[in-house]
DNA sequence: TCGCAAAAGGTAATGTTATAACGTTTCATC
DNA sequence: GATGAAACGTTATAACATTACCTTTTGCGA
């Protein structure tokens, strides 16, 4: 039950605590690529804005839907894949690979993949980064001889406000 | 480079390292659902099967295919993605979410969900047991204040027969 | 052993997600 | 303002998954 907040809530993460609004995340985006010589173009930046806003993973149809709406903007779906594919190649997006949906990452600036969790009541996604996982992870790929180029980690359950009060 | 081995390897789980042949991983899965009053039909035991014998992720479509070729048995998704279903429920199957296929889990009477690392080379994955990820991850979840229901943790990345020799 | 109900499986249609192939526009640079 | 590369548009199709409905099989009590 609940949806999710559409106000900006303390980041989750222990080492930031900051509320982050979607203007504000998207001109960090803008910076950011300013920075490293790639391209933010209209395109770009309106899907990152859109899922900035809807505040949930979001599938690439509903993206295509969305661009429609807000602006006016009819486009195919291998237009929307490719501003994804840039947006997640500049660590600005990530794909929920057990939805098939996509998030704007909040820390845009950290290198490795970080995790989530879903609720699967209202939808909404926490990102959150604990080395301790990477740390571990890297261990176990070690004693496997593995090399490890991507993590995959994705905790579903049920979020704060739609754990009924008084459940663990 | 390399295609997945063909002959049993031993287990990666520190607490096992036994080899695991298909036929016997099958024959546990019968006993297991003996015990649990829940039926391995013909069609569920025979798309297990396949999935033991390929020996990596595999897709719903890839097993259809397969079902023709090798039990000369027709069948439509619906059919297969049932057959997953049961498999699923019983833990005698994972799916890899990032690759959209199902891999049969080698250790089925363990209760929570492993972790797999995915050969982006060969394709071949390994299940892995870390009690020391969810852990961690129960922590996170519990900072958060999230009940957590499944845990999705995939690592892709290169295995050890296809990472050069010398390279880490 | 007959009849019934529930579970399992079959079939067709369709929905959803993603990519391939190829053409056009935009834009920085010379 | 020519040129080449990157971005974007368009169409078609591939790949993955589910819905709705019907038939078969199976377990089980009358």
């Amino acid at each position: 039950m609940g949806l999710p907040p559409t106000q900006p809530q303390p980041c989750t993460d222990p080492n930031c605590r900051k509320p982050h609004a979607p203007a504000e995340r998207v001109a960090l985006a803008a910076s950011l690529c300013a920075t490293r010589g790639t391209k933010l173009t209209t395109l770009r930046r309106q899907v990152l804005e859109l899922l900035w806003e809807r505040g949930r993973p979001t599938g690439a149809y509903a993206l295509i839907e969305a661009l429609e709406h807000r602006h006016s903007r009819r486009v195919g779906p291998t237009t929307v894949y490719r501003a994804l594919e840039f947006l997640m190649a500049e660590r600005l997006v990530s794909k929920i690979e057990s939805r098939n949906a996509y998030v704007p990452r909040t820390h845009p600036e950290r290198q490795h993949d970080c995790l989530f969790f879903i609720c699967e009541s209202c939808g909404a996604s926490t990102e959150l980064d604990d080395p301790r996982v990477v740390q571990v992870l890297a261990e176990d790929a070690a004693a496997l001889g593995y090399r490890v180029t991507r993590r995959v980690i994705e905790v579903e359950g049920a979020c704060p406000t739609c754990v009924p009060a008084g459940e663990a």
